[in-house]
DNA sequence: TCCTGTGAAGCAATTCACAGCT
DNA sequence: AGCTGTGAATTGCTTCACAGGA
């Protein structure tokens, strides 16, 4: 069976959800209550748990803290993911401070940039090496995720070097549509924060003013 | 006629890629040469457009100036929208750094957060305010948009003060679903960096290990 | 009665295929 | 020949409606 890919964006928001309800000892969750949380319809949320189980009780709801460790186990979540940032300006900074990550399994190993400032010294603990280096460190630290926080000018530069290397995912915040010439596939997910403000800036206008 | 969402979030990707043309000098464009800068098919960029009318000349392509101009102003965003980011941490930090706001016509004006160390300072030159005075700071500064980059625990806190004031659109960063208890409409955009990772582990197993 | 799970129906988005312009 | 613009066909996603379990 094919499951859209939007059940799939939905499915990490569920996981999000209920880790939240664990926290404050919630044990039972009804499809409708869910929905409530998640911005979407309960009929919704029982097709995408449909694609992968059944994960309820009639009459009853869900066990959250069964429910979260099955969707973990979907999303691939539980286990470890080791993570490089390219890119120590202020945003791969602040992306290499937020504790999230950490929390939920991604750990940050390791920094890239080309300021001679930066390079072989620790931001938050986590090594910044020459970028030079890239191919090498993720071979070392068994590096499957790429965060791209660089400057539109340098996208360019990198780009070979991430097709080059063992990594098998990259989350990019260049506004710019990577171009990656590899055979390998690598799957890549775009945050354009521009794009979102551009977005927000449309629905108020066809919100507000009609 | 109802624009899909999908056509406006792929818009704002194809106001980006006219603005790198245009920087480099490009004055011609087809919608083969546009799909393969953003990701998509000739055929979805066309319909796209369609939705708004003919922008193209048969057998000639798109003018990319003209374009640009059209779609900025399908976007509403040509004019400038007054910005306010919620939180002045390392994420609210590296925002208001970021460059590419400004350049679009995205205006950070005001910060807030409930340090006061930080309060009444200024962080890259825009005034730090107590939370307190959201509603006052958005009325006298016209902000429209504001920017929620606050840790778990006080998204609580902020969800009234939000409700309560003027603002037209939030772009949230905070990894909950924010609960605004308002008559009026406010337009909320999520960005989940931990719901990304999520979608890159389960992409990377699917294409990786089957 | 309350809530899940799911075929079927309905709706929305994408892709096809081609007419028509230059 | 080359490329746009667009109805029609298709594919994909969501909502409906209800059978069935506790």
């Amino acid at each position: 069976m094919n499951i859209p890919f939007a059940t799939i964006e939905r499915l990490a928001i569920y996981v999000r959800c209920l880790r939240h309800l664990k926290e404050r000892g919630v044990k039972k969750i009804s499809s409708y209550e869910m929905a409530e949380h998640t911005r979407t319809t309960p009929e919704q949320v029982r097709k995408d748990l449909s694609y992968f189980g059944k994960f309820g009780k009639t009459g009853e709801g869900y066990d959250v803290e069964a429910l979260l460790k099955k969707l973990e186990k979907i999303l691939k979540t539980k286990r470890k993911w080791n993570v490089a940032i390219i890119g120590a300006g202020s945003l791969g900074t602040a992306l290499s401070k937020y504790k999230g990550f950490k929390e939920v399994g991604y750990d940050v190993k390791a920094m890239f940039d080309i300021d001679p400032e930066k390079i072989n010294k620790k931001i938050n603990g986590i090594p910044v090496y020459h970028i030079e280096k890239f191919g090498e460190v993720v071979d070392k630290e068994n590096i499957e995720i790429a965060i791209v926080a660089v400057p539109t000018e340098a996208v360019q530069d990198i780009e070979e070097i991430i097709a080059k290397s063992k990594v098998k995912g990259i989350l990019n915040f260049a506004p710019v549509t990577l171009n990656l010439k590899t055979r390998r596939k690598i799957v890549v997910l775009d945050v354009d924060l521009t794009q979102k403000l551009y977005i927000i800036s449309y629905l108020i206008k066809n919100k507000w003013e009609e």
